[in-house]
DNA sequence: CATGAATGAGATTTCATTCAT
DNA sequence: AATGAATGAAATCTCATTCAT
């Protein structure tokens, strides 16, 4: 079967490759969840295994990289002055809606308690505290809730979206976020 | 070397058997997840592999007999006039808290639709609906709140659960109740 | 492509597939060095890979059911009374003769301490003490030789002809034993 | 991130990786074996992979490398009036304990008959002959000794010392020294 | 009806080798 | 000529499922 073999595109695709197999992860850890093979990851990157594991030794790298970006973004929005708890837990939601991958990997952190994945969640945690600690940046909260209770919070809202078909995400986030924001009693 | 086969008990065993499968079933689901090697439940129970799919042809089957006392549970209390939802939620609460398996089946439910959960879900989506009906059985229930938002509510809670220490589960549950029932913001 | 499945032969296979893939083992041990790929074991026996595991969840199991009759032979050829070192090293040597196998894997015997192989040496050198005990048994034998000096021995006959054609070593392993029953000084 | 590559010396750091490789593999092949990845070897070297395969197109070529200087030191030896044929085989001790890639090359010799092994062969088996030619330099050895038999004492020697941990080679090398050189008979 | 061995597809991982740069 | 990423063919091992007894 000549031909049938991918062509060797040499070092210079090494940063596509990586991009690709980030990209790939993500679709496929959200399409069908964490546990997915990494064969279809590399597959659906258009990669050899070899390189996958190259780029990735193993699975938690590989969902590092994926969700490294994601946790910048929140830093970045964390780090803007202007910016409010609203914002960011929007932008924590948009990224559980989009990914249930983060989701099981950040509530499997403390069974498999992986230093990286650990790290992540500090990160997050971390910069939760950071805007709670100014009160004009979250003017709504009710006082006593804290940095941990909304990492708490982000569980229930990734728990309620996992395994969920895509198409309903978006609405059900809604619903969960506002059962959440005034409660269930009255 | 004969005799070392388990006997054959005959079909005089075959409930027993089967009791032990859901029995064994439930123990492993809690212990190793939802996706535990269904040879694990056989042995476990003390069983051979072929009995477990006899009593139950699929992982789901073994599944939902394992929760479906813990249904049945919730029906019986439900039937109880004097019950209330928070009688209900507790219950329920006490389930996941001893079942990750549950959750994650449960949580499972919608994207791997098949029929049997879903009717599961439905069993229990209906007697929430019947105590909601009666004010008096759910007091402090804010007004707007439906069936379908305390399933939500349910898989929040019960997403927060999956995949942490069996032995924080207790702890973690009282705080994200705590968090519900009150709300987030002021 | 149906039919191309290997038929379940049922439990009453068990025994033949455990004998297929102990002479299978033997086979290719002898042929492609211990290191073999146990798939082509299990091709061999004509047994899936599964059964393979079932019977011998690793290499070194395999090996040890392999040599296990070995030993086993030396062992009732030491407790026959009138047998001889010499008989018992004649033994020994056909056994190095037929299968490279069993030289790799003694000879490795200190580098991986695996307790199983260990025990396999043990059995070996101490039915040699028990010979080397009664001087009419080894009339021959240089006083001062010791059981662990005949093991060493037996290391130098098998690394002598370890990864040499089959056909040779026949011929060798008699050269290799008039050289050190007499030594190569005068 | 440019710059986190080697930085491609140029032609000049050919002689200089051609070394670096063949000490690399000396130390590689004596730790993990003749088996160890050549990736090792390459990374030990502070090589490229591509590198290695210029220099050496496969596994055999690079251990003749290694293995190159120690015939040379033999022939050096043996090319010394004075030598005798116990210092010859001192020095070929001395190689095989220091460096179990040898003994796995040899020893695998007649198996894969790779021209380039069996030629090292027969060079280190024509000085042994060259030296047991002129009785003055072997005064103790056994009449009728062939320079084959040495080679096949060394065979015996080295399969003794395969798979040992290094620190008991020496100790072993002498003991099956004193036992092959007087033999175990009366 | 119970038993548990048999089966093979598939997941993970490693490494020899090639090749664009 | 050097570099190291790319590649995929094995090899190992696991498990869901079937089936002879």
């Amino acid at each position: 079967m000549p031909g049938s073999r991918r062509p060797n595109r040499g070092p210079s695709a090494a940063a596509a490759n990586r991009a690709a197999l980030i990209a790939a992860a993500r679709e496929v850890f959200a399409t069908e969840g964490y546990g997915a093979p990494l064969s279809s990851v590399a597959r659906a990157a258009g990669v050899g295994q070899g390189s996958l594991y190259r780029h990735f030794p193993d699975r938690v790298a590989l969902a590092m990289a994926v969700f490294e970006e994601g946790v910048t973004a929140l830093e970045a929005l964390a780090a803007e002055p202007g910016s409010t708890l609203d914002d960011l837990l929007a932008l924590m939601t948009d990224q559980a809606v989009s990914s249930t991958g983060l989701i099981e990997l950040v509530s499997r952190a403390t069974r498999e308690p992986d230093q990286r994945v650990l790290g992540l969640r500090e990160r997050v945690t971390g910069l939760l505290a950071g805007v709670l600690a100014d009160p004009r940046r979250a003017p709504r909260l009710r006082p006593g809730v804290t940095a941990d209770d909304l990492m708490l919070v982000f569980g229930m809202i990734a728990g309620a979206l996992a395994h969920i078909p895509a198409a309903e995400r978006r609405a059900t986030a809604e619903r969960a976020w506002s059962l959440l924001r005034r409660g269930v009693e009255k």
